[in-house]
RNA sequence: GUGGGCGUAGCUCAAUUGGCAGAGCAUCGGGUUGUGGUCCCGAGGGUCGUGGGUUCGAGCCCCAUCGUCCACCCCA
C-alpha cells in the first residue's frame, strides 16, 4: 500500500517551503525588530502541564502517550505553559520585562476543517512582567507590524478587543455569583457566533434571575466604543470596576500612541473561549469575518503562579499558519517565490570529462554564488535547455581558459577569463 | 465524538442506459552533433482510494472501510 501524510498534517514541497519560510522569516524579523528574543522548548512536555493549566479535558484534545518507563508525556499543544515553565525556573535571573517570541510546531488531536490542523505552526510573542495596558497594545503592535509585513492592511484585518476583568466583574455586580461567572462568559462567547433568539435562550438558561438579566443585556448592548459603562450601569461601578476601566483606557491610549487606532475597535463579544485569560482580550480577523480569527491573546496574570512560580503579570498573543496562510492567499498577497539559481555552469567542450566544471562551480560558490552545473556531455543546446529549466540567471559555458557568461533573461552573451571570473564572480554574476 | 459533500494519471477534470479508461497541463525525450525559452512531434505515468456484493460484463449500482473537504462539538 502506498502512505500518504498522516490526517491534519502537511507536506512542504519546496515551492510550500518557501511560502512557509517566508511567513515565518517575517514573524522572526518583527519580533526582533520590536524587541523581542527568540526561544524554544521541547515538543514533548508532560501530559500534568497541561492538566493543571486547562483541566482534565484537555486531555483528549491533545497527542499523549506514554513511554516505556510509564511517564505520560504529550505533544505540546500551545506553547505558553512551556514558556511559564521556563521563565519560572529562572525568574530571579531574568532582567523585566521578558519580551520572548517563538515559532512553535505544534500538535492537536482534532478533527481537521479549514483553517484547522492537527499539525501546524504558531508565532507567538509574550510580555512578562511589563507594564499592563502598555505591554498589551504592544503585543497588539507587533502582530499589525506582522500583518503588515505581509502585505495585510487595515481594511483587510481588524483588530477586536475588550477586558475580561471589565466583564467578569460587571456580571458580579450586577448579581452574579463568582462561580457562575466562567459559564456565563461561555454564553457570551456564543453572543455573535449564533443567532439572536439562540442566544436569548442560552442567556435565559444561564441566568434565571429575572432581576440580573437586564442588568447584563443592558452591558451588552449599551456599552460604548470605548467599553464605558452605559448610563443606567453606572452605579454598578465599584473599586475593581474602575481600576478594568483605568486598564482599558491605558491600553486604548497606548494603541493611539503606537499609532494602530484604526485597526482597532472595542467590541464587548470579544471573550475568548474559557481561557486563562484575566484581562485585556484581543482577536485579529479578516475584515469579512469569514474565516476564524487569524490571531488571538490577551493577558493571563495568573498563569506562572498557577504553575509552581510567582504571581507576575503576563500578557502575549499566538498567529496560526493556517488561517493566516488562507487569508494571505485569498487577498493576493503571496509572492512568486522561485528557488532561483545565480549560475549554471556547463561545458562547451563535448566530450571532455567533468573537472573542470565541477572545480570552476566549486570556485563560484565559494565565492557566494548560488550555483549548480550539469556533468554531462552534450550539445550546448541541450545543456543551454537545462540551464533555463533551472531557472537560472546566467549559464556560464565553460571553454579552457574562458567561458561565456549568457544572461538567460535578455539572451546576451559575454566572454570572460577564467581566472579573471573566479577572482571576482559576484562582479560578473549577482 | 457527530453530520453532509467528494475520491478516475503528479495536477485540473472527462468517460452516453452498466459495454475496450481519455484529454489538457506538468514531467521526460525527439525535431536541433556549439546556443535555451516559443513552436511541432512523441513517450512514460492508472490494481478507477481499498475490500466485498449484484451482473454475462462495474469507473458507473449496493454494502463496508479509509482518505479528503465542509460544518457541528471544542478552540489553548
Amino acid at each position: 500500500m502506498a502512505f500518504q501524510a498522516v490526517k491534519g498534517t502537511r507536506d512542504f514541497y519546496p515551492e510550500d517551503m518557501a511560502i512557509r519560510n517566508w511567513i515565518t522569516e517575517a514573524w522572526r524579523r518583527v519580533s526582533i525588530r520590536n524587541g523581542f528574543v527568540e526561544f524554544d522548548g521541547p515538543v514533548l512536555e508532560y501530559l500534568d502541564l497541561y492538566r493543571v493549566k486547562s483541566g482534565e479535558e484537555i486531555v483528549s484534545q491533545l497527542f499523549n502517550l506514554t513511554d516505556r518507563a510509564g511517564r505520560q508525556l504529550a505533544m505540546r499543544p500551545e506553547i505558553t505553559p512551556t514558556l511559564a515553565r521556563m521563565v519560572n525556573a529562572k525568574i530571579n535571573s531574568l532582567p523585566r520585562p521578558i519580551k520572548w517570541f517563538s515559532v512553535p510546531r505544534l500538535f492537536r488531536a482534532e478533527n481537521p476543517q479549514k483553517g484547522r490542523l492537527r499539525e501546524f505552526f504558531q508565532w507567538n510573542i509574550d510580555i512578562i512582567g511589563g507594564e499592563e495596558g502598555i505591554s498589551d497594545a504592544e503585543c497588539v503592535f507587533t502582530a499589525i507590524d506582522a500583518l503588515q509585513e505581509l502585505g495585510l492592511t487595515a481594511g483587510e484585518a481588524q483588530v477586536r478587543y475588550s477586558s475580561r476583568k471589565l466583564l467578569s466583574e460587571v456580571l458580579k455586580a450586577a448579581g452574579l455569583s463568582a462561580e457562575s461567572v466562567p459559564g456565563m462568559l461561555a454564553v457570551l462567547d456564543k453572543r455573535s457566533k449564533v443567532p439572536a433568539e439562540a442566544f436569548a435562550e442560552m442567556l435565559a438558561g444561564a441566568v434565571t434571575d429575572e432581576a440580573i438579566r437586564p442588568k447584563v443585556l443592558a452591558f451588552l448592548e449599551g456599552s460604548s466604543g470605548t467599553g464605558d459603562l452605559p448610563q443606567e450601569l453606572q452605579s454598578l461601578k465599584n473599586e475593581p470596576i474602575e481600576q478594568a476601566l483605568a486598564e482599558l483606557k491605558t491600553f486604548q491610549k497606548a494603541l493611539d500612541a503606537f499609532g494602530i487606532a484604526d485597526w482597532c475597535k472595542y467590541d464587548v463579544n470579544v471573550v475568548r473561549g474559557l481561557a486563562y485569560y484575566t484581562g485585556i482580550v484581543y482577536e485579529v480577523f479578516d475584515a469579512a469575518q469569514s474565516l476564524r480569527a487569524v490571531a488571538g491573546g490577551g493577558r493571563y496574570d495568573n498563569l506562572l503562579e498557577v504553575l509552581g512560580g510567582p504571581k507576575v503579570g503576563a500578557t502575549g498573543l499566538g498567529m496560526g499558519d493556517a488561517v493566516l496562510g488562507i487569508l494571505l492567499e485569498e487577498k493576493g498577497k503571496r509572492p512568486v517565490l522561485t528557488n532561483r539559481l545565480d549560475a549554471f555552469v556547463i561545458s562547451g567542450l563535448e566530450g571532455q570529462d567533468a573537472s573542470a566544471v565541477l572545480s570552476l562551480a566549486a570556485k563560484l560558490r565559494r565565492g557566494g554564488i548560488i550555483c549548480d552545473y550539469s556533468a554531462r556531455s552534450a550539445n550546448v543546446g541541450k545543456l543551454l535547455k537545462e540551464a533555463n529549466r533551472r531557472q537560472a540567471r546566467y549559464a556560464v559555458i565553460l571553454s579552457g581558459p574562458s567561458a561565456g557568461l549568457k544572461d538567460l533573461g535578455t539572451g546576451q552573451q559575454v566572454d570572460v577569463n577564467v581566472a579573471e571570473l573566479v577572482s571576482d564572480p559576484r562582479r560578473f554574476l549577482v
